[in-house]
DNA sequence: GGACCCTGTTGAACAGTGTTCAGAAACCAT
DNA sequence: ATGGTTTCTGAACACTGTTCAACAGGGTCC
């Protein structure tokens, strides 16, 4: 039965894009291969390999439209006059999505590339925007800051946010006596901007009022 | 060749689990195997089911290992005079097992069992008492915060500590222009830290000094 | 010494995985 | 109808974790 021409190779992709999602959804990732894929989809398991290089190809491009999702409401909130609000809003989706939709989440932020291949470019973009959109608020939470003590800032508090979702993903909170993971996201919001936006409010020639003990 | 009898039951766990360590540190991650694991012994891979329940199981004690260190230099530093000092401390010993034997850290802390099964207890118990190291050292730093805050702060601070961690251990970082790692612990350490116990430093009839906004 | 049991150990098999590739099948143009 | 092109597949390869009947050697008893 070759060729039977059904759909179009990008309508195939999308198809095949769509088959991972709902399949991570209901079965979790360790479920997910190419011939599940496959099956569900009707087709052979080479046929895949006609639409994405390999697997892991595949998984990238379903977490090109996870990330596009997460990105697109982050940016909703990057417009919210109060720059804290818009961070907390921020994290909130983040968060919420790791909740709602944590083998999805896993997908993205927990799926190692086969033999350490190099993330491509077309990829490494929405990683970097994710950060950058950080980036925006702390600015405009304090204009004073320098961009290294903004970058800096961006990666330290996304980074634990991060770490907060990655243990409620995989249920590490219960173990360790359950805690609600939305209070830890504000605890985290909260006092960090609150000493960061105020200790880096100085005069530029003292920025770092704690000194550098230990 | 069978019933050769060289080494006893308890020095070939032992054995299996060094092997593992040296495997995953010399190859990484995903060439870890059951077949690999008893090649370098010099037995049948049906053996090691003999030791072990399974490929879980083995890792789990690999795992034990691997944290049983870490707890041990944590718990080293827990008698610094200084709190924030020791909880320093501790976070940069686990930001270095982090680099220094990233594959490691990455088995005892990305690993998932196969079929979502749950840890067993003996394994939870070192998740728990890493927890309880850091819930301590905040005691000592606001000992007029609630058991619940404490609670609430040291699975935030040390979620985010995990986070910047998870971030390294990846390369994400590198991705998204690079940060030294470090510097993001420190940070978040200091800023956190300096807030959470300000703000938790009040009479004990008005505990939320921020509101409970969005 | 010989028979026995026990136990450490193995080979082979099962069901699954990602991936490749020769070739079949259907459509299109001549 | 013929040929060419594109789409798709079956079968194979080299792996994976896991199970289990069977084998071989050491210890014990007669």
């Amino acid at each position: 039965m070759a060729r039977r021409n059904e759909h179009s190779k990008p309508e195939l992709r999308a198809l095949a894009i769509g088959t991972v999602r709902t399949l991570v959804a209901e079965q979790g990732l360790d479920k997910l291969s190419v011939r599940q894929v496959a099956r569900r989809l009707g087709y052979a398991p080479a046929m895949l390999y006609h639409l994405f290089a390999n697997l892991d190809d595949l998984i990238l491009h379903v977490n090109a439209d996870t990330l596009d999702g997460l990105l697109d409401r982050m940016d909703a909130a990057s417009g919210m006059e109060n720059p804290e609000a818009a961070l907390t809003a921020m994290a909130h989706y983040y968060l919420d999505l790791s909740r709602a939709h944590t083998p999805l989440w896993q997908l993205v932020f927990e799926h190692r590339m086969a033999n350490g291949a190099e993330v491509p470019a077309w990829y490494a973009r929405r990683t970097r925007a994710l950060f950058l959109m950080v980036e925006r608020q702390l600015q405009r939470l304090a204009p004073w800051a320098t961009e290294e003590e903004r970058r800096l800032g961006a990666r330290t508090l996304w980074g634990g946010l991060h770490g907060v979702c990655v243990l409620q993903a995989n249920n590490k909170l219960d173990v360790a006596g359950d805690a609600d993971p939305r209070a830890m996201v504000d605890s985290l919001l909260r006092h960090y901007l609150a000493d960061w936006s105020a200790t880096t409010n100085r005069s530029p020639d003292e920025a770092s009022p704690h000194g550098d003990g230990a």
